[in-house]
DNA sequence: GGGATGCCTTGACCCAGATCAACTGAGCCG
DNA sequence: CGGCTCAGTTGATCTGGGTCAAGGCATCCC
């Protein structure tokens, strides 16, 4: 990883990818600097994990670049993802000792860490921090929601074509949906989407193979989906068709 | 309803109910006069609906007595319960014009509502407000990721032992936990329990008897339940035993 | 009283998705 | 090169929970 980001360690606050998405999104200047003061980089390899459910936590972050997920793991091995954490997503909750999911890099991943103690002290005097992490939790809590009608009635092709159009709708915002359709590299496993999606491996890789029997993707090797026809994969999704005008 | 609460609508601050579980729990008394002045009581009877999903919102509110869900409904009718609102709970999103989900009281209901604009305002200007709210909305996203597990993962026994649980465990702490075991009333309907499980009122029906007829419960009537052993209940929710010492 | 309605229960049957198992193919290492 | 591991695919079979259907039992209203 190292070669890209050379200098990830000393990155520059002005300069980060995430400089306006992220907790820090809606901080001045001179917040900024407070933030620089307690803040420091850590690095995992695609696999790692992050986090233990349970374990001291002595610190927050956002992600800087690569994915993480959050999962939980019944006594008997039955997993659930519970979140799937992108560029400017925050880990690690103030207030709170221990971790309460398990955290896992999926891509290599690099986070930008804040001490918890004096990060929780700029939360309670710096309100532009506090406001910000406010409207990303709502997000969160709304995305969660959404999840849960996902999880509880929809069915395996459902779920799948939701997955998919998440990822593609990510991508087609920023790639502006390129004449030929989206394109994008799914950033996990076959049972990584199983845990998120709630249902078995190999329902998942039954599903891949209808819609792409059916023509509703392309598949170029296990990974690299095409989506011809975005309006089409929508469709399977069960979402109603004008994407809920919320705000 | 209006024998217990006479003066509801002109009720003082000081005197709520949940004065110290609310949005406003760390107000001082003269922010808590801030909120008095955009503050107006609204009352539903069981069953009303309180607003659909798209519907625009000209305030947010704190649920004062009695219990609204939160459910969203796909075109087909499929409905998921995603959220459940008891006294002290937050409707309404700041900074969101329209509903994101339908609200509706379950029992008779009386919300304490502020003008959506003002309240805004007050966010901004009223640090102890924005940081409860906050602490809320992450109590809230920390249940919906539970929730998430139960419907991903668990099995429709384990689905039912859990809302049991649930309900059981917030009157047991209340009741401190009477002996001959634990005794409440449902505050939903199969059918609501069933969307907000994501199963079916036959299912849920089936899973009650089951439980019943195993002696996990005892029924009184169809609403009436007791639990002798509220440890052989947990047992039932397939969660681990001790039931994880977050915070 | 009797019909209507709402909520719940129970039975019979079915099917979507789980489970179990075999196999492919790509990368990796000795 | 051959063997190993890891990710994914596909087939055969099973089953938990859905679907469809029939009743039960309060409550309410004419």
């Amino acid at each position: 990883m190292s070669h890209h980001d050379p200098k990830i360690a000393d990155l520059n606050c002005g300069d980060c990818p995430i400089r306006h998405q992220a907790v820090c999104a809606r901080c001045e200047t001179d917040e900024l600097h407070q933030l620089e003061a307690i803040k420091y980089y850590r690095s995992f390899q695609a696999g790692q994990p992050v986090i233990w459910s349970g374990d001291r936590m002595e610190f927050v972050a956002s992600v800087v670049t690569g994915i993480a997920t959050l999962t939980q793991t019944m006594e008997d091995g039955r997993r659930q993802m519970v979140g799937l954490l992108l560029p400017s997503d925050f880990i690690g909750r103030p207030g709170r000792a221990n971790a309460a999911y398990d955290v896992t890099a999926t891509t290599d991943l690099v986070m930008c860490c804040f001490r918890k103690k004096p990060f929780e002290a700029l939360l309670a005097s710096t309100p532009h921090i506090a406001q910000r992490l406010l409207e990303m939790t709502l997000d969160e809590l709304d995305a969660a929601r959404e999840w849960m009608l996902l999880l509880g009635r929809k069915t395996a092709r459902e779920k799948i074509a939701s997955l998919l159009a998440i990822i593609a709708r990510r991508n087609a915002s920023l790639k502006l949906a390129a004449v030929g359709g989206v394109r994008f590299d799914l950033p996990l496993t076959r049972e990584e989407m199983a845990d998120y999606l709630g249902l078995t491996l190999e329902t998942v890789s039954r599903q891949i193979s209808a819609l792409k029997r059916e023509g509703v993707i392309v598949l170029e090797g296990k990974r690299h989906v095409i989506v011809p026809n975005l309006d089409r994969l929508l469709e399977e999704t069960g979402d109603d068709s004008d994407g809920g005008m919320l705000n």
